[in-house]
DNA sequence: GGTTAGCACTCTACGAAGCTTAGTGCTAAA
DNA sequence: TTTAGCACTAAGCTTCGTAGAGTGCTAACC
């Protein structure tokens, strides 16, 4: 679907506003009488019928069956969205209750956390919050740590604050004492660096300490290559609310939920889906409806951001909720929150 | 509710398991005719009518209208967990690729989540784990982490392979060198004590440090105090595959599956059940219905089980399902993975 | 005395019929 | 171009009747 050549005429298109207006108020297909009735065109339900069908003719309506009112497609919502949400009209979001609670919060997975709470909260949908995977990170400490055996648990720590902990198994036992000296040791080299450099700079040190053989450096290099394989795909994602969902009439039916409850289990989709938020890297997005190509998703709608550490975007948070959500309070809401982490991340 | 003082006849008990069998493969209410034909009791539908009649007076069965056949009570169930299962009949539990996968996984947290994966797969019901707090925790390594500014990052290493960690804000910056320091000191302190032990280790170490004046000491004793205060309460619990009860008939009524999901997301409810397990200690044990007192999960029953670290019960894994469950699969299921994760934590 | 056949009774589930209601499309007049 | 009017449609609700499953009771049977 493309958006349609043929201009929509203003009284059309105000017409489109009030039905989606309605609509998100009352979950309920939207007749011409009501239109008439509660906002006031001074044109009457037949005339307001015939613009409903033009509408419908141009795919912006559909109906349930043939004598109820109509319902909004997502073009429609997509129409409202970019052409009628005017956002010097937006309420001013501001809580200083939230932002008390996450200045106080030190670490970086509960910041998270809480913030999908929060977003859930402050929207009445469910909050979602992409945790930046390595990938996007910029190293300042690994810190190697002896378990037990000849297991060790590998912490990185990101410039952001980001904490992430592993556990590598090695073919014979390292003591404490020596991992301090590594962990010291490739801290100096690698700080500052991002994955893909570091991994740059490892196959550069393997051919350096062929020629100069140094037991230590030597350890360093094997125990880092054990630590960065297989550490890019790791995303993970909080989703927090999802009762707010239940809610909503329009999840009534048992079978709309199961397949919503099972994308929201298998976060890979939910990844997957905020991944593309992440590259595109908008400021406020808003993807309606099938425009996500998930099939258990729909019926409903994301308005997401990403967040930033320093200039670079590292997660994305939001919301999901069903189509027929208020858009214009939760993309306040999300733009709101998506600048406090930022700053919080960035000034910390 | 107590155990009735009238026992059971033979006969009476054999219904009793006919009918509790039937409801657990069917989900309707079981009628005598059934009864008749399906399990050759060489009695007539009369005749066991007669004799369910006596069982629900004496509270085991119950019926949802006149004319509808019967149904268990939380008391049938008991009964039939208590004394008509017999646990040499339980079918053998043994998944080579379940023990190889959670072999493969160092990485404590996520053997944990894994686990949880499993005990819902191999039980059709929701899995859940209960991983141990720092309670019940023997520490191993203390180790002190710089991150920006006076921030510092606290990683608790368990004897378990249990990691926790924990962001504190000093007053003032230290360098990861006097960190370094710090960890050593901290660590040659604490390690094989426990959370109440180091407690009181702290109080007597502030008293010698006002004689002996020494700023590392101080420092250390500072910090940890900031590490180990309001570190008690803090427990973590998986749950997965919850798809699988929405799957079940009895949940088919939206307004059940929202009081269930609300259990489920507000964790505190499950912690409170299943610390109640962890106290209580027992092998595998199973909850009916209102006994978890939760009246969200009065239609639910769990059946869990501790697992060990060594020679102490350090958490507790289970899963959680209508009460109408297959009780004798999934309970030599729940043993089956108890004694997994066991021997996993303590022989590695 | 326990067991069973028979029967009246009860309650639910299901479907058809009918009514109401909300809303439409079309036509013809303003 | 707008509007009033009207015929039409489909869904939802209520009512009613029926079929079915299951019970409890009684009386007969072994």
């Amino acid at each position: 679907m493309t958006e349609p050549k043929m201009e929509l005429n203003p009284r059309s298109s105000s017409i489109l506003e009030a039905v989606v207006h309605d609509h998100i108020a009352t979950a309920e297909p939207v007749g011409s009488r009501t239109i008439a009735k509660k906002y006031k065109f001074g044109l009457s339900p037949a005339t307001i019928r015939n613009i409903m069908a033009d509408l419908e003719e141009m795919g912006y309506l559909s109906q349930p069956h043939t004598s109820a009112g109509r319902v909004p497609t997502d073009r429609a919502y997509r129409f409202y969205v970019n052409h009628l949400l005017e956002s010097h009209h937006f309420p001013k979001v501001k809580n200083p209750v939230v932002e008390a609670t996450l200045q106080s919060i030190h670490e970086f997975n509960e910041l998270m956390k809480e913030t999908s709470v929060f977003l859930s909260q402050l929207s009445n949908q469910a909050g979602i919050v992409l945790i930046p995977n390595l990938k996007k990170t910029v190293f300042k400490r690994i810190e190697f740590i002896h378990l037990t055996g000849s297991r060790v648990l590998v912490i990185f720590v990101a410039e952001s604050g980001l904490v992430h902990k592993k556990t590598i198994e090695l073919d014979r036992p390292i003591s404490q004492n020596t991992l301090e000296k590594i962990s010291n040791l490739v801290t100096e080299q690698m700080a500052g660096l991002t994955l893909q450099e570091i991994r740059k700079k490892l196959v550069k040190m393997m051919e350096e300490e062929k020629t100069q053989f140094d037991e230590l450096l030597n350890q360093a290099v094997k125990l880092s290559q054990k630590a960065f394989e297989n550490e890019e795909g790791e995303s993970e994602v909080y989703v927090r609310g999802t009762l707010n969902i239940l809610n909503q009439p329009e999840f009534a039916s048992i079978e709309r939920m199961k397949a919503l409850f099972k994308a929201f289990e298998e976060k890979s989709i939910l990844i997957q889906i905020l991944d593309k938020c992440l590259e595109e890297d908008q400021n406020v997005k808003v993807t309606i409806g099938s425009e996500n190509c998930i099939e258990e998703m729909e019926d409903c709608s994301l308005v997401t951001s990403t967040y930033k550490y320093g200039n670079m975007s590292v997660g994305v948070l939001g919301i999901i909720g069903p189509k027929r959500m208020d858009y214009s309070r939760v993309i306040p809401v999300v733009g709101y929150m998506a600048k406090l982490i930022s700053n919080l991340l960035t000034n910390s």
